[in-house]
DNA sequence: ATAAGTGCAAAACATTTGCAATATA
DNA sequence: TATATTGCAAATGTTTTGCACTTAT
C-alpha cells in the first residue's frame, strides 16, 4: 500500500478523534486541509485501511440494517466474512456486570456480548483454498 | 397501533425468520404473499415494532458506517438516543472466554461487550422534559 | 516507468417523506 | 366515521464504480 497525502491526513484525523466518525465526518473534517480531497476517497481508504486490520468497522457492516425478533436476553456471534450473524444463549454470559460508573448514569440497560470471527462454511471454504493453492 | 394485515405478515415473517433480515430481505419474502406491499411499508412497519421494543435493530444503527482507529481490546458503550458510541477498557471483561464451541471452529476471534443504554446528557435531557412537562 | 491511488461524475443502493386513497377501530 | 396506515413516487442520503489523470515507488 502506497503513502499518500491523503491515506496520511485520513489516518491522523481517525487518530484524533474519539467519536468513531463516518466517512462523511472525516471528509468535512478534511475537505479545507486536503486541496481537492474526494469523498470516495475517503471511503476507499477506509476500506484499505479496514482490510489491512489498521482500524475497525463499528457500525454498519453490511449496506443495509438488520432486525432481530429475539428478545429473550442473547448474544451474538458473527462471521467476518459472509456477515452471518449467529444468536446464542449463556447463562455465563448473562451474568455479566455493567460496570458501576456506567450502571450509575443510566437506565434500562442492556449488555450482550458480541464474538466475531469465522463461521464453520467460511473457513472450510478457506481450507479448501488453501489445499487448491497447493495442488497447483 | 392498529393491526393490519402487513404488520402481521410483516411479524410473522420475522419470527420465522433466524437471519436477522434486512427491510428489503423482509420485503422479497413477502411481496407475493401480501398482494400490493410496498417497500416503504416494511420500513416503517419495522421502524415502529423497533420503538415499542418488539423487535431489536441488531446493525446499521444510524445511517453511515462508522470507524474505529482504536485497536486494543476495548468494549463499546452506545447511547440509544443519540447514538454515541464510547469506548472503555475493562481488565474484567478482557478475560471473559469464548464459548468451547465457537473457538474450535473460528480462528482469529475477538470477543466485545456492547452496553446499551442512555448517555449522561441524554439522561439530563430527559428529566427536564418530564420537568417541563410538570410545570405546564 | 509502472502501477496503485486519486478526483470527478454517474450509477447503484438504502432510507425517508408528502400526499391521496384505504382500511382499522 | 375518524384517523392511523398504506402505496406510490419523488427526494434524500450512502456507497460503489468507470475512467482518465496523477503520484509514490
Amino acid at each position: 500500500m502506497r503513502v499518500t497525502h491523503q491515506k496520511v491526513m485520513i489516518y491522523k484525523s481517525l487518530l484524533g478523534s474519539q467519536d468513531h466518525p463516518s466517512p462523511e465526518q472525516i471528509y468535512e473534517k478534511l475537505k479545507n486541509a486536503v486541496h481537492g480531497l474526494s469523498l470516495d476517497t475517503v471511503y476507499r481508504t477506509l476500506s484499505a485501511f479496514q482490510k489491512i486490520g489498521l482500524i475497525d468497522l463499528v457500525e454498519g457492516y453490511g449496506t443495509a440494517r438488520r432486525f432481530d425478533p429475539m428478545l429473550k436476553k442473547h448474544h451474538h456471534f458473527r462471521c467476518r466474512k459472509c456477515g452471518t450473524i449467529i444468536d446464542f444463549t449463556s447463562e455465563y454470559y448473562d451474568k455479566i456486570a455493567v460496570p458501576k460508573d456506567i450502571a450509575r448514569n443510566c437506565e434500562n440497560i442492556k449488555l450482550q456480548v458480541k464474538i466475531e470471527g469465522l463461521c464453520k462454511k467460511c473457513l472450510n471454504k478457506k481450507i479448501t483454498t488453501k489445499k487448491h493453492i497447493k495442488n497447483n
